[in-house]
DNA sequence: CCCACCGATACCGTGCGGGTATCGTTCGCG
DNA sequence: CGCGAACGATACCCGCACGGTATCGGTGGG
């Protein structure tokens, strides 16, 4: 199967629409339909069922999607990691959620800085559930990820720290005078939603957010009140209010990276994070 | 990057020859050349250096055939996986090597069958170091793996049983008498070689063995000892004796699956797994 | 009932992948 | 020291497969 195929397979599959398809894959429709022919003539299996006014996947064509999608993330992958790695001058790529681990990740970068044959690290701060494709398409070679809220399926991992959740309030909001708070006190007030992992949002109540930034002036602005890792609060506005959440789930900080992949300056980087 | 510019790099940096390569490839060598030509341009890096006596693998390239090969796996297991999933003859295939978990594998094939949705499970018997590959190109879903003998990076796992291990001796070797034993004082005799990921044997003292059957003939033969996990014991012939090692290290047997591809099947045989 | 939509088919041109022949360089050997 | 073998690069040619345009066939909505 060549890469070329899999792509228009994509396109058709997350389109569920030849003509739409073509398009954003800046072709003509025939060849495209041709090619998707091909390459269910070669494999032996029809991907879609495909009327003159609909076109749905078949369950082969449901398993190429995901086994698909993972393998031209690892072609990317190969292809941005390969790029990367000029002689000479070599770096380390760190994605994390902007305004997560702000304690921890000074330190590390610091730290890591300080070992012998440590490479220059660059950082990418992006929202949230984007680390994960980061690291998988080669766009980065590590991650501070957040158990439970990210996934670490397929990554190799190391756990770091592990804190508690506190809520974060508006000054003048009437639990702010609480010195601790439960879950089930909170049940009937709508927390901010964040994106998935697809990038949409769950339907329900509560503002939709993308980032730390957002969501702290929501809350500065009496719109959201939010449960949060403790590690956030030196990054606060000073007009905030902050109550430990008994009961919260813990929350805990991992190093990941791809289980291949696994160069001395990135093995020297994940030694240094477990032993801070 | 097209899959077939990848198969032909791989083919060049593991074969180190241009001619051989496309000897491999079953073309000739100067597309060959050309082909490897395009694709550095395209990455803008160089990949090999050659002299018109030696070919070698610059930095990138090392880079390149290490994520490239995971690549080409992943698009295998796409390939593969798809075939497999033509509508209502869903099958799932289970990999693990001969001559292991011999208790655990037929409970676990029979509970798995009562469970309502199950599905046909084939069950691949291969040397050691093979099931990774099978799981990682597609051409099983779920791999019984033994820890610490088998890496499970870029798996998902749980744990199923954890054991000790034993000495397997001929039956009238110096040592059958012994009703237990170290670790230290076999530190003298020379234990069977398994291959490596490379199916490579590593140098050093010791009869190289490849599975189970072939290790038990060479120590029936009194040609060799070895440690194995207890769960061996009802496959052993009659003639061999068993010590239990104190201090050997823990086995544990994990069940292991690609991180994506979580099929409803699978999850069903992972959950009848962690409940036996 | 007709038209609009959409995927499939027919047909054509061209660019690229692969073949053969040959060159340039380098090492080994007499 | 010079010749030949080994090996990758280059030159050149051919065929095919990929992509384009035009059109068809079937289906659902107005």
């Amino acid at each position: 199967m060549e890469t070329r195929e899999l792509r228009y397979f994509v396109a058709v599959a997350e389109e569920l629409h030849f003509g739409r398809a073509a398009d954003r894959l800046g072709m003509a429709q025939p060849p495209l339909s041709r090619a998707i022919g091909h390459l269910e003539r070669r494999l032996g299996v029809s991907l879609f069922t495909r009327t003159s006014r609909a076109v749905a996947l078949t369950p082969a064509g449901t398993v190429l999607l995901r086994e698909g999608r993972a393998a031209l993330d690892a072609m990317e992958a190969a292809e941005r990691r390969t790029q990367r790695a000029v002689d000479g001058t070599e770096r380390l790529v760190l994605v994390t959620k902007a305004g997560a681990s702000s304690d921890l990740l000074p330190k590390l970068l610091d730290a890591y800085a300080a070992e012998p044959g440590s490479v220059p690290v660059d950082v990418i701060l992006c929202g949230v559930a984007e680390q994960e494709s980061h690291l998988r398409d080669g766009r980065a070679d590590v991650a501070l990820l957040h158990l439970p809220f990210d996934s670490t399926a397929g990554f190799d991992t190391e756990e770091l720290v592990t804190e508690g959740q506190v809520l974060i309030l508006p000054g003048g909001h009437p639990l702010s005078t609480r010195t601790s708070i439960t879950m089930a006190e909170l049940s009937g007030i709508p927390l901010p939603r964040w994106p998935g992992h697809n990038g949409a949002y769950a339907d329900g109540p509560g503002p939709e957010v993308r980032d730390h930034a957002q969501l702290l002036q929501l809350i500065s602005l009496g719109r959201a009140v939010a449960v949060l890792p403790e590690s956030c609060r030196p990054l606060l506005p000073y007009d905030l209010t902050v109550v430990p959440v008994t009961d919260a789930p813990q929350v805990t900080t991992v190093i990941a990276w791809p289980p291949h992949s696994r160069s001395r300056p990135l093995a020297t980087l994940i030694r240094t994070a477990t032993r801070l």
